[in-house]
DNA sequence: TCAAAAGTGTTAGGTCTACACCCATGA
DNA sequence: TCATGGGTGTAGACCTAACACTTTTGA
């Protein structure tokens, strides 16, 4: 056999799906666009398109980002931009069958953004939102009853998304334990119980803020305090800190049990 | 723009690559073929081939992974085969420029097997060997110095698959350190000194053999004591162990310093 | 003055490291 | 008998969880 006939393989779609995570009101959350034709049409859905052909498929994420979201993705050789996000791959999803029409590949990324204003849609999408992601992946008890709700807001996702979305989920609870990946959650600049009030959201545990206090800073190259102070929390005026150099968190922070 | 329109978007070829590690003579070693046409001609490789028009993504991968070494890959759902191995998806490569001919994405994946007797040539390799990792990556400090060396053992790997093998091997390195995945190197009775070799070969450290025993038959279901014991390497005879349902290791493996 | 959040001290209990020591076999 | 690897004991350093306590603001 010769591999590299162009008749002796099938072609391929590939295409970039996001899983872009935010902490909104003490939740953990996910942006969705609502998809405008079919398949699924009117359902739910993880932002996404196609990779072009000279593109890279780091390259094909970082756009797809920008375009539903404003953000830049932050490029670690690069200096930090204002509003930089972190992106990474997270696996690739090729079952013959996911989508109806064709063979499409996708490889898909996860993105960790700081809290943002209001998601514009982009491309193709009617709209798009933030939505915790129990209520994405169904697991928010809230009422699937009655008649089906395929265009309603508690509707599965579309294609395999709820998959890829429960992977990205996933990888972020532990990512944030051996590294400083939290921090990609916060703004700039950030103080020791904002960070905390993200493991939290993202966890869905309750950390005793003492410890937490004194692990971060006890971490060197963590947390690079920037001088200054805030009030906006309330209470006692807490400093501020930016993120330092280390990605690694050695020892990690421990996950509480259930 | 219409998605799905086929004219809308550029086909791509879909491939595997493996990443299929062992353990040999105290030394983390990886699967390499020896390409038999161009482009790297005679250039060793990562064994990987085409995704079929109806094939999933696993199912390509484990299919390479039985043409080239026979192993049947363990299917977590199913009972346990007699030559298992672990795979699992490592990451996905598509720089536009990674194959000169055309435009490939290759989903990468990693493998980890016991020591194996000879591994076979498969579909259109010419040949294939067990080697090193450190002198596949070319960090060995072997000669590399004087005429070029295209079609020997010393040159680099053909395409990325040199990025493709630090990442697999650094994926292995760090998961044997939170997972039981260790015992994928080992056969399917082990004693706790050969799986203690795995982690040194692997980490290229040398561990406290007292520590090491108390750590990993102190974790509940990491090892099943099948009440055999050998004497294969000598000395006092060491109690026979199979591998337990535990997959993740807590509290973790700690990797030593350099 | 009070509530709320930030930050520090302290203590008991666990885990890891390093090393001393004994055990059971083959040569 | 000796070398080799298997396995257990123990003391000190380190880490963590739990919780009492002080500090500094806004209301």
């Amino acid at each position: 056999m010769s591999p590299y006939d162009p008749s002796a393989f099938p072609p391929f779609a590939v295409t970039v799906d996001l899983v872009v995570l935010t902490v909104r009101r003490h939740a953990l959350c996910a942006l969705a666009v609502r998809r405008g034709e079919p398949p699924f049409q009117g359902r739910w859905a993880l932002p996404g398109g196609f990779v072009r052909a000279d593109e890279d498929l780091a390259a094909a994420a970082a756009r797809e980002l920008i375009e539903e979201t404003g953000l830049l993705a932050h490029d670690p050789t690069g200096p930090a931009p204002v509003n930089g996000a972190h992106l990474e791959q997270l696996a690739t999803y090729g079952d013959p069958d996911r989508d109806p029409r064709m063979r499409v590949v996708s490889v898909a990324h996860l993105a960790l953004a700081p809290d943002l204003p209001a998601p514009r849609a982009g491309g193709d999408a009617h709209s798009a939102r933030w939505a915790p992601v129990e209520s994405l992946l169904g697991r928010d008890g809230a009422g699937r009853d009655g008649a089906s709700r395929d265009e309603e807001e508690g509707a599965p996702l579309a294609f395999d998304h709820a998959t890829i979305l429960a992977d990205g989920v996933e990888r972020a609870r532990s990512k944030i334990e051996y590294s400083s990946l939290a921090t990609a959650f916060c703004s700039r600049e950030f103080t020791v119980g904002e960070l905390r009030r993200v493991y939290e959201a993202v966890w869905g545990v309750a950390l005793d803020p003492r410890n937490f206090h004194r692990k971060v800073t006890g971490t060197p190259g963590f947390l690079v305090p920037t001088g200054g102070t805030t009030t906006r929390q309330g209470g006692r005026p807490a400093q501020l800190f930016r993120a330092g150099g280390a990605t690694v968190l050695n020892p990690p922070m421990l996950r509480p049990e259930p």
